[in-house]
DNA sequence: ATATTAAATGTACTTTTTACACTTATTTTT
DNA sequence: AAAAATAAGTGTAAAAAGTACATTTAATAT
């Protein structure tokens, strides 16, 4: 039975027309892994499960699983994120294929790492929780097995790099938020701190934000604004070079 | 024979310790495609060769080939650049993993793409023409195989956009080069023309640049200063933002 | 000697970026 | 009820970067 599955229903053909090259190739396990990263409004986060499997059964691991015959990575990454939070239509994009031999002990497996950026929110209300998942605080994760770590490092990296120029950190935003929590994200993945007038007039130049009537009291007295994004302004302008940071220089 | 070489030799593991999850996963073929870019001082060029075996046998395609088992991508990426072109230490970085089901007829194949920058006159040196190779100018190259110019498009996007920011195109390059032929280049790959005044000084103020006692008298009268790339200001540098560009939106 | 060609170079203007500090709205404390 | 505390909100001047634009120069060809 698992033999059967063993080989791969196109060999039938491969046996029938001639095709001599494709028979001789290994092939290989393709997995998709999901870096999912969050913001509550204060620090940036990762969701992680504890892998359900040995090896490494009970450490903790980005999502992911195995790509089935017909469906493609995007795919594969979408049925991932819906599994995991019920969400869909969440920003995606590939990030790097990883493919060192030996990356997974038991068997060579090549992953195609994604990145998918969420409204915490939204996953609080569609949470599904029969995966053991676990939001950590970036910079208090817990050891990940295999390259996981390193996945995770490049998925930073290109975050960062994205966030200089496009308005992508709106993703992780709920549908109204002020001034400052945007600050607040984009000094907590900058890691550095911003001039408020500066950021602010910066921010505002873009167009993106559409001032509300009320205010959000949780976080200071006076209370700061609510804005929303100009969704028709986002989708147009998302391509463009906004220069969000002053000194994008060693960004990477 | 070809029965054996097709159980995977991991798989002895997977029966000697319990592993059921990875028993019932499909393999995939997993290929690596190169997309290689090379400039003759006047146009940017692609490097394609026919295709030696069914299906489309004769049409013209990437180079690529199936990964084998010892080897990571970055590996196989190398050995297909280094059989093609003689060439070692080539810029070299993996573009984006493709993986439609049907991407190639035969049998579902995921292909990790890469894009190289190579110095066309080295090539030249070390040219092995067992495989047919032929570089087409890249507005001018005949229909490709499979996906082989979606890939194509991507690279060119991917090359557009780091090379705004980043001083990629010294890696194809000869040694010696003048501003004029830079300006070429960078005019070839944004599809516009920049003022030279502004050009070369934005150029110069990356110090990138050292500046040579002869000149290049063949493609003018007065002739050009000869340059050579400062390598380890370039190294240095690389992930700086230089701003290349004047309007670098819509670049995307 | 003259014409031709492409290379090299400078300046004034506009736009963008940066540095920097006080006032305001509201709640908490006394 | 007044005073203190907190974070939000806002403007201006100086510096840097980007842009637009035309003439001179070196060498070859006529």
């Amino acid at each position: 039975m698992a033999k059967k599955h063993q080989i791969p229903f196109q060999e039938v053909k491969l046996f029938s027309i001639a095709m001599p090259k494709y028979q001789k190739q290994t092939r290989f396990l393709v997995a998709v892994d999901c870096i999912i990263f969050g913001f509550d409004g204060t620090e940036l986060k990762l969701l992680l499960v504890q892998r359900g499997l040995e090896p490494e059964k009970g450490k903790w691991s980005l999502i992911g699983s195995f790509i089935r015959e017909e469906e493609d990575f995007e795919k594969g990454a979408n049925r991932i994120l819906n599994d995991m939070t019920g969400l869909e239509g969440v920003y995606l994009e590939q990030l790097h294929a990883f493919g060192k031999p030996d990356r997974d002990p038991i068997e060579r497996t090549i992953s195609v790492a994604y990145f998918a950026l969420i409204d915490i929110h939204q996953y609080e209300r569609q949470l599904n929780d029969d995966y053991h998942a676990e939001w950590f605080p970036i910079k208090d994760a817990p050891r990940l097995i295999f390259d996981h770590e390193q996945m995770v490092e490049m998925a930073k990296k290109r975050l960062r790099y994205k966030a200089a120029f496009h308005p992508i950190l709106f993703e992780l935003l709920p549908e109204k938020f002020t001034v400052p929590q945007l600050q607040n994200l984009y000094e907590g993945i900058f890691d550095t701190v911003f001039d408020k007038r500066n950021f602010s007039r910066k921010i505002q130049s873009t167009k993106l934000l559409v001032k509300q009537k009320d205010k959000d009291k949780e976080n200071s007295k006076k209370g700061a604004y609510y804005y929303k994004l100009d969704k028709r302004r986002y989708a147009a302008n998302f391509h463009a070079f906004l220069n969000f940071i002053p000194n994008p220089d060693n960004i990477k």
